[in-house]
DNA sequence: CTGAAAGCGCTTACAG
DNA sequence: CTGAAAGCGCTTACAG
């Protein structure tokens, strides 16, 4: 009997294309021709079959279709971030999707929080849905080889941390020309004595240190000698950059500019500060951009990543792999973008000999948010 | 022949059972077993097998053994909301995903970008892909027909705007109890001429209406008239907000408090306050939270809604729903919390006759934050 | 403790 | 233009 609906319990049993052929007097191979719209059925077989899927409400099942099917592939990707709620992660989500959606490809997404136990945990689990690619911002740890191993079978594509050693493509921030491009930023306001703030590296990221050495090497060429350069390190929160940030600016050789080179350090040294009274007086430029950030008085100068721009080469470069390019492994770099907004437009105020006499640019006025793309 | 890695060309193919077997010269179901765990396998075979397993890099592959598995399950589930990259919603998501995980089960996560016709194409997809159940955050529109139907075969759970008359269930924010409170403690500042500025309710959203009703309502208890309320509607995005609160307080009848009832609207009514300079004169309470509204000065007074709970709440009544419960369809209303930040505790400053004389109160000062449990 | 047969809902490769 | 047979990689229901 074909029609078991009204014998299995939990909520009637789907219909299949056996339903559906017989309610159209045709063979299952009919229904399917339809269903996938190949040539080669008459205009009225097609009506019929048409209308039996409309009465029994009938919906091809995807994953016993792609069972057998040639080309093998789910058109399902895995996105496995550090976490999805991350404003930038959800930022390049998005745009995978977009790109994902025109392929009629779905999406998994899911969060590892920075535990390289569990990104392996997911992407077993993705591997097994056999899904076509992943899109992977690795919580990094020595697991690395987790990833080597997956990247032979299932196409797979870094996205805003590198690789690691991995063969396989990567898209990234321009970490070091736009840490770069603050500290030249801030030089040319001139400023000399720069504190930098940043996190730790401890997770092995190439970003911190990459923000970092662009920083520091842009500060040389200016023929300003590292060791004179105020450095914070291990700043993973707000709190933490907050505290040491307020000690920094209260003891004797306060620097008149700083670079933050991550969300967090950026937001503990805003409050640091304010708190501090100084927040006109000592420059600021943070990596990463965020919200209301042209609302504060003056508005914070931030060097921003293009989220939307990642996601969209993480895409393309998964889907031509997918589609079978073999070309070599590359890292794709995406441009940061200056935005200027008035704390990294502050001239120094005190200790500023070579400037000496010099007063506030009327760029410090805040309200002019101009852009330079950073070369 | 089993062995057909070497003639397949693009990437060797993946082993399957039978290779596994073959290799541990056992049958598929003894391979089965083990991966499964099943009970009823001599020791040293497990061994072999796994031995095997290991050997081979044997991945099994889920989309098949679903196809005949008794209960039916895929572990995957559907997330549909306006935009992944909504900070409410990427919250929502990372709460679900992590009550999934727990499951095993993996999320599908889309955006329809308020496209009814997109959210539809998504939800048909999902269930082509089988997925145990959807969680949807809907464009409304005139399609919630689709979403009935859906319904029928797949659970489907509602989350951050209400279902539409579509029986199932629902977890939505507290939006006329969060309206009502922001009334209250305005009014316990002593304000009595606020104005209620918006979205419009064009997508036909219930919250907007909610937030309106929950704030009038609250007005009238205090014998406020409705009449007496200047409004702004249609406030869709920051820059028209703006625009339109700038117009409104420098009229002749300027408010004395503001209640700004979505994100978009609260960010517009603090530029047009800063700009005018009013932003330490005229009192302001945003619903939504935002990131970075703790430095602004004064920071500013919000409803904020709970996402993470939400999120863990429509993931449980889904798992409940996949489960089997058959309860009838229920809303459920997770309550706002209102965050005192400084713009929300200023009081009167002009056309205060009820207080006459009264001076700012010491929360004016804007640095205590005080969470008050709305009821 | 173990495995051969049947079948999940489709697609493929054929034969008419 | 159409459909019966075989098979995708597993699980189920049995029989040993």
């Amino acid at each position: 009997m074909l029609d078991t609906a009204h014998i299995t319990g939990s909520g009637r049993s789907r219909p299949t294309m056996r339903h559906v052929a017989a309610l159209a007097g045709v063979g299952i191979k009919t229904v399917s021709r339809v269903v996938n719209a190949e040539p080669n059925v008459s205009q009225e077989t097609v009506h019929r079959v048409r209308e039996a899927i409309e009465r029994l409400d009938y919906q091809p099942d995807l994953n016993a279709g792609n069972l057998k099917r040639a080309n093998g592939k789910t058109l399902t990707i895995g996105l496995v971030v550090e976490s999805v709620a991350n404003p930038i992660s959800s930022a390049i989500h998005r745009a995978i999707e977009q790109k994902a959606w025109e392929r009629d490809t779905a999406v998994f997404a899911s969060s590892h929080g920075d535990d390289p136990i569990r990104e392996h945990a997911i992407m077993q689990a993705l591997q097994r849905r056999r899904v076509d690619g992943m899109i992977l911002t690795t919580a990094g740890g020595s697991c690395a080889y987790h990833a080597e191993g997956a990247a032979r079978r299932t196409p797979l594509v870094f996205v805003d941390r590198a690789s690691g050693g991995v063969g396989a493509d990567a898209v990234i921030s321009g970490d070091f020309t736009g840490a770069a491009h603050a500290a030249r930023h801030l030089l040319g306001h001139g400023h000399r004595r720069i504190a930098y703030c940043g996190p730790g590296d401890h997770l092995g990221f190439r970003s911190a240190r990459e923000r970092e050495r662009g920083f520091m090497e842009e500060l040389g060429r200016w023929g300003v000698p590292t060791t004179d350069v105020p450095v914070l390190q291990d700043l993973d929160d707000a709190e933490t950059a907050q505290n040491a940030v307020a000690t920094m600016v209260r003891s004797g050789s306060r620097p008149t500019a700083i670079f933050t080179s991550h969300g967090p350090s950026t937001i503990g040294a805003i409050r640091a500060l304010r708190e501090a009274g100084l927040h006109n007086s000592v420059a600021l430029v943070g990596f990463d951009d965020f919200a209301l950030t042209e609302i504060l008085e003056p508005g914070v100068t931030v060097v921003a990543p293009d989220p939307e721009r990642i996601g969209q080469m993480a895409a393309e470069r998964l889907f031509a792999r997918i589609d079978g390019s073999r070309a070599e492994p590359n890292t794709y770099v995406v441009p940061t973008t200056l935005i200027a907004r008035g704390s990294g437009e502050l001239w120094p105020k005190i200790d500023a000999p070579h400037r000496k006499g010099r007063r506030l640019s009327p760029h410090g006025q805040a309200a002019a948010v101009e852009r330079q793309r950073n070369r």
